[in-house]
DNA sequence: CACAATTTCCAGTATTTACTGAAATAACGT
DNA sequence: ACGTTATTTCAGTAAATACTGGAAATTGTG
């Protein structure tokens, strides 16, 4: 690891550590981990050199993280090689890998559930493990839709929600309080 | 897999393919299915013999299950053996495995940012990286502390606030109306 | 406390996943 | 179209992870 800073060498080892936890390898967490503290963006040979991976195991990496949509590939003028760079906007990324997560760690499971739960069973045992298979699914549904529900919330709503934190309860039963009238205005009651 | 219906084989099999996506393996996963769906808790032999595990691997499988608080140990009366089980709540199932992989996958992260941005640097480029560090750091603190917030909240909250789905920016909107007066009634603008 | 039943640990092996270097392919400028 | 530079692919190798069988430890019972 050639050239980075302690502080950035930290970050970047800390990624690569982490990365099979959350189920991408070690080269690919500090590939992104460097792109994203880096002031501009890298070429592959650049990325090889600082991480001391070989060429082809960074052009791998890469195309995972573009997999992932989680760095951006560009041209410099007069260079030919690819530069890529992490997205600036963490709620972006944040909403990206969440999306992805789902796509990925999510959707299938929920697809499964669904045949699982319309087919027609007999056996007692059977039964009762639909009512499970029915009871997981509803469960992922509703955190799944409201997921993509959130998602269409611009980010300064995002923000209010999500400081607003346990408070969301007062709203909710003030909600329940309120009565919507015809003409369209609300009245406390 | 024996004596295991098609509709559970399915099932479990399933659960042992995304195990590797979730951050499991492929044992761990099946045994938490099979559990998961079964009518009864089961113990070691049972679940070795039905998954055609070697009864180590579903010791072990067990342990890393029990570090999930994913299951339940338990005591058949007269009979000396362990019993495992996994609790019916899908709700509770849910809220535990978010708080794990928060504490697994998100918590050793925000402390490693936490040193990282209160360090005394010079470089630009470390300011530079510092200050993206600080960006992640704090959005990551943000989802986080509101987590553990909803978490507070009970069940019948969290699901009507899911159902209401992006209709909570309405009633955000409502609330900046609202004013809040000193003898605590409220009054819509 | 000794014996039997049950569970856990662990060293060795198998399987899977990650990584490399070299060769093939593609992209660009002249 | 040709040569040069950049990127991807892929077969082989290295490393990490999963799994097994047996031995050791633990637990419960008379």
């Amino acid at each position: 690891m050639k050239n980075l800073s302690s502080l950035v060498q930290s970050f970047v080892l800390h990624f690569g550590e982490m990365g099979s936890r959350w189920g991408i390898n070690r080269t690919v967490g500090q590939i992104y981990a460097l792109l994203y503290v880096s002031d501009r963006p890298l070429n592959a040979d650049e990325i090889a050199e600082a991480l001391d991976f070989s060429r082809s195991n960074v052009s791998m990496g890469l195309k995972e993280l573009e997999s992932w949509r989680l760095v951006r590939l560009q041209h410099l003028p007069g260079d030919r090689r690819e530069y890529f760079s992490a997205p600036e906007d963490v709620w972006m990324i944040f909403k990206t890998l969440a999306e992805e997560r789902k796509k990925r760690e999510v959707d299938p499971t929920l697809s499964m559930l669904r045949d699982a739960v319309i087919t027609e069973v007999n056996d007692p045992g059977d039964k009762f493990a639909q009512q499970r298979m029915k009871a997981m699914h509803d469960l992922i549904e509703l955190v799944s839709s409201w997921f993509t529900d959130v998602h269409k919330l611009d980010q300064n709503t995002l923000v209010q929600l999500m400081k607003l934190g346990s408070k969301v309860q007062k709203l909710l039963e003030l909600k329940g309080k309120l009565k919507i009238v015809p003409d369209g205005k609300k009245l406390a009651t």
